[in-house]
DNA sequence: GTTGTTTTGCGAACAATTCGCAATATCGTT
DNA sequence: AACGATATTGCGAATTGTTCGCAAAACAAC
């Protein structure tokens, strides 16, 4: 790797690159790369888009490494990894709990939060007797014309 | 197809059927056995095994056709398709509203109905602009020990 | 630097699903 | 009951998304 050419300072680490480091994964490029554009990221790419979007960083990155390291990032809870019912799954750095809206006509990706569900769905799951681990949550739905 | 060998009652026709037959969809022998082995099943089948389930009444269902007939129930909204995370996609009829929640350790698949859930799911769609027509949720827990 | 361990890119392997097509079955019409 | 237009099927091949095996390269601690 081009180490940076002497100016006096450091660049200021990356939250996940902090993670993944002390989750002890050795800082690659290519994981630096994918990191990112994870990071930078403002929509939900699927593996292809962010292989791509990495690879201006960095032409030579696999997307077997795009693959290997979406996957740690998600065991380390890092990413969500979402099924919008388009083909391929997607992507996000989890920055808490908002959930997503698909526009079924455009694809368009309406974003919002709900402090009532995120309740709603850990009481349902104690009054079955269970901790919530996880969930899957996507709506659906069709601009309303007025 | 061998006929009803002439015994005075007509079987009474099952509801998916029915709905096909609506829907303009010619009444195969596959058909009908798939559709029987769906509303028969109690679980939720991956395609695999609801093709295993069908052959026990005509062996020479293929997987194709399986997938083929899925994928119209699907259109006409009468089966509904889940993702359990594990390695397929499992399929059941859909007899209106109630969720699953998945036991992460044993793979055990609960099923619980929520009004106030239905509820808000629409309003989160409404207060977006929004006709919700779709969603997914599951929810994966560990039993609570006590 | 040396060294032990991880990680990478590649292409092959896999798994789930879809497709093309010729053969067959359905169903409304005779 | 047979016909004929059209839909459906099984087969195997093709696609797509994802994983794997492995030798070469890179990392991080000495």
């Amino acid at each position: 790797m081009v180490l940076n050419a002497g100016m006096g300072y450091k660049k200021p680490m990356s939250k996940l690159i902090e993670k993944c480091t002390e989750a002890g994964l050795k800082m690659t490029d290519q994981r630096k790369a994918i990191l990112k554009v994870l990071e930078e990221s403002e929509d939900h790419p699927s593996v292809e888009t962010l292989c791509e979007r990495a690879r201006q960083a960095d032409a030579s990155i696999s997307i077997a490494t795009v693959y290997r390291t979406l996957s740690l990032l998600s065991e380390l809870g890092l990413v969500l990894k979402h099924d919008f019912k388009d083909t391929s799954a997607r992507f996000e750095v989890d920055h808490g709990h908002h959930h997503h809206l698909v526009d079924t006509e455009s694809g368009e990706v309406v974003e919002f939060e709900n402090e009532e569900f995120e309740r709603l769905m850990h009481k349902i799951a104690n009054d079955l007797g269970y901790d919530m681990v996880d969930h899957t949550f996507e709506l659906f739905g069709r601009k309303i014309k007025k």
